[in-house]
RNA sequence: GCGGUCGUGGCGAAGUGGUUAACGCAUCGGAUUGUGGCUCCGACAUUCGGGGGUUCGAUUCCCCUCGAUCGCCCCA
């Protein structure tokens, strides 16, 4: 019997961390600078939050969590996305009676039941960032140049855009759910059959749409920027011009719909631009959510944030050629010849981690010729041999794995001279 | 949830309805018993994702199933 993982899963292997720590590091780096503390909220939350936050219209919530019941009868949900937990908390410590802005960020994974396909998977980690309190649309521009400083030090700044739209507030939004609904109702007919079901429950998303796309109904549909309020189009257009007086290049796109209901104005998102890239190109996605926090339970509260998928960034990078040096290397690998030097190895190794030193030995009894061969395959910096001359002298060989050089050190001053070289 | 393609050792990859399943890399052993990365020699799949069927005989044909992959949908 033999087990594997489950489906829309995968194992990051040991020599494949290092590339995750990196991004991660990066992410934390981000967070720093912009004074982001980091959340942690627990990975299930009761059922009822998520659709409650995200609306009963979104497909993620409607047929993509993964929901059980506890031994103890509730309903619990592992969380699909980030938000909802985060608001939660937010209300639940009542972290609204601080004054200002607060902003904040969570790393961690998200479970979707889906289909897997390259860039999607059941489990995947998201980086993502919360902001409450502002009602600026300085805040906006703000966000989004925060997930572009995350790309850009990553070095994906030219491989990637920016796509930007409003949904206006909710007096915009009824006013443009009636413009969608009479000018397709005439068009009904030629719509393809997913349109027909959200002409129904949700005529904005038949603006996502990717078979409908040229047709003549959608290119002749009313845009959403035509029917926001006056106060509402005066708020994207600051977000606009911030964006571009600090030189964040987006791209207007009337068509960004977004998966979840509780957003409100701002929407982006980070698409990848790489020939290519799988189909799942968003590497970012976020926005303004003005009432959710409001919807869930707490004081009226303006928020925005985003999420930001950590495999897409990952196969960004490698689509785009960009590698980042991620260190492997041990400093002293040990090649102990007999019982007795082995024991000796371990003081040494337990001396020399003590001092900092990464330290690693073999202990098999095989030809010395594999061992070195096994230090190679380590990284060792250096390699150092311990059979019976050395323990009687305290004086150790220490080879050099670059230049192949061999040096006499004193038992005593080995931890200075490696720490001198590495 | 829907459609296409694929599934041979740790990895890459030939192959065929018939009895020993190429090759390359990696690994292990030896040439070379305390000093590697080169070279040479040798070892390494009772088995071709799993189950069932057709057949004298199946890794090869058929069905089911599981998995991977690409796309749709959706989204990070």
């Amino acid at each position: 019997m033999t087990f594997s993982k489950p489906k829309g899963t995968y194992d990051v292997l040991p020599d494949e961390s290092g590339k995750w720590q990196f991004v991660e590091s990066v992410v934390r780096e981000v967070a720093r600078v912009y004074h982001a503390k980091e959340i942690r909220t627990p990975i299930f939350e009761s059922s009822e939050l998520y659709h409650r936050a995200a609306g009963e219209t979104s497909d993620v919530v409607s047929k993509e969590t993964y929901d059980f019941e506890d031994r103890g009868g509730r309903g619990i949900t592992l969380r699909p996305e980030g938000t909802a937990g985060v608001v939660r908390s937010f209300i639940e410590n009542k972290s609204y009676v601080k004054s200002g802005t607060q902003k904040m960020f969570y790393m961690g994974p998200m479970f979707r039941y889906e289909r897997q396909q390259k860039g999607r998977y059941r489990q995947h980690m998201q980086f993502g960032v919360e902001a409450f309190g502002s009602d600026s649309p300085s805040t906006d521009v703000e966000i989004i140049a925060m997930a572009c400083l995350v790309l850009q030090k990553l070095g994906l700044d030219r491989n990637v855009k920016v796509k930007l739209n409003s949904l206006g507030s909710d007096k915009s939004r009824a006013l443009y759910r009636e413009a969608l609904i009479h000018h397709f109702e005439a068009h009904k007919g030629s719509l393809c059959s997913d349109c027909q079901v959200r002409f129904e429950k949700n005529p904005l998303r038949i603006l996502d749409c990717k078979k409908d796309a040229d047709s003549e109904a959608m290119k002749k549909a009313p845009a959403m920027i035509d029917h926001l309020v006056s106060e509402d189009l005066a708020y994207f257009n600051a977000v606009k011009k911030g964006l571009k007086e600090i030189g964040v290049v987006y791209e207007y796109d009337q068509h960004l719909v977004r998966g979840f209901d509780y957003y409100t104005h701002t929407i982006f998102e980070v698409q990848a631009d790489i020939p290519g890239f799988g189909a799942q190109t968003t590497l970012c996605g976020g926005g303004r959510y003005d009432k959710l926090v409001e919807e869930l339970g707490g004081p009226a509260t303006p928020g925005i944030g985003f999420g930001m998928g950590l495999e897409r960034v990952l196969l960004a990078l490698e689509a785009a050629h960009i590698s980042h040096d991620v260190a492997d290397a041990v400093d002293l690998f040990f090649l102990p010849m007999g019982e007795d030097a082995q024991i000796l190895t371990l003081d040494m190794m337990r001396q020399f981690r003590a001092e900092g030193l990464s330290c690693e030995a073999d202990f098999s009894d095989r030809k010395l010729k594999a061992r070195f061969k096994l230090a190679d395959d380590h990284h060792a910096k250096y390699t150092v041999v311990v059979g019976d001359d050395e323990r009687a002298t305290q004086m150790f060989k220490v080879k050099d794995a670059k230049t192949g050089e061999q040096v006499t050190v004193k038992r005593d001053e080995l931890v200075k001279f490696i720490q001198g070289r590495v």
